[in-house]
DNA sequence: CCTCCTTGGCTAATGGTATTAGCTTTTCAG
DNA sequence: CTGAAAAGCTAATACCATTAGCCAAGGAGG
């Protein structure tokens, strides 16, 4: 019988596909071993849990935001940039609505996890201090950019919004509303 | 044998006492039933499946807080109703911390969730209409009012807010950006 | 080319879970 | 007082994660 040449990306690779054809919520080790060709026990030559794995996509997961979010705001400043990375959050989630639903909602010790999600942000330091907007306000800023970006791509992926309205414009006038409060 | 003298309502309230005590991911029909003391089986006397039970919790809980928020911008009016609105919000979101994770991620076709969670916007739509805020414009205030208290309040709850500045006074920006675009 | 040992795979077993089936007893309407 | 619906139960099934322990693959050193 010859190996199958796993390793723990390789194992974070499977679970992503599994994520994306079916949702997180049917992330299951049995689906992850069948998709990867190999029994479930031996899954955990790679990876420790169950859980360990769910961080680990969202650790990828949130690795990939941050490459979407940094792509779109080079070249730009001010509120252009800020509007770019708002828009750039938002259309990651929703074209891959799945791998974006995998992100945890209350894994905040796992290192990986955090400095991904931490990278994510940290490019919109630079862009407020070239506004003006540094130390704490910064802080409370990028706060509230990733308040609403996350919320309003939460809401809009567990199909919150009923009404008819146009959902793309909804969003622009939430990114002018948080704009509007730079210098 | 005497009767536990069950119903759909108590065990919901079963499921809130579970999900207050060990939070939402620990919901088991097991400790459910444990706690209502009868044994597992007989709940389905009552619901219909653990996913209809998660969903008949979420309702309550967005009945809940649609409750708070209700209670809060009574008498006020324009950018303090909407003020209130958002602190009340949160308020609940923290002082409950499991019942608001209870909230799923995608729930869209539940009508008792829908129902609740509409009511619960709703509040604010008389607010607006008072301001000047009407039609189409009115929904994509609320969807922008809601998507920041919900973004904030989730990012809170799983602890992603890591850098040292005050968390109250970040939304107490939030809620200033979001507020001033109001006429 | 052979040997050995680490590594990655396997099967078997355990315990927890939701869910269904079918039985018994309570309880209440008539 | 009686019967039937409702509410509880036990037993059984199927799936899941996880652990234990075994075996083969494949490269390092001779």
């Amino acid at each position: 019988m010859p190996r199958a040449g796993l390793s723990p990306d390789a194992v974070v690779d499977a679970a992503l596909e599994v994520t994306d054809a079916n949702g997180p919520e049917t992330l299951t080790l049995a689906a992850v071993a069948s998709h990867a060709g190999v029994a479930t026990p031996s899954l955990y030559k790679h990876i420790s849990s169950l859980a360990e794995l769910r961080l680990m996509v969202a650790a990828r997961v949130a690795n990939q935001l941050g490459d979407a979010v940094t792509a779109a705001v080079l070249g730009l400043g001010g509120a252009k940039a800020v509007a770019a990375f708002m828009r750039a959050w938002r259309r990651y989630a929703l074209d891959h609505p799945p791998r974006y639903r995998s992100i945890p909602q209350s894994g905040g010790d796992y290192a990986p996890w955090v400095e991904a999600s931490q990278r994510s942000l940290g490019v919109l330091f630079p862009i407020l201090d070239a506004c003006g907007v540094t130390g704490v306000d910064a802080v409370h800023m990028v706060r509230g950019i990733r308040a609403a970006a996350h919320g309003f791509v939460v809401v809009q992926l567990s199909e919150g919004f009923q009404l008819g309205a146009d959902v793309d414009e909804s969003y622009e006038r939430l990114i002018a509303a948080v704009t509007a409060s730079l210098p």
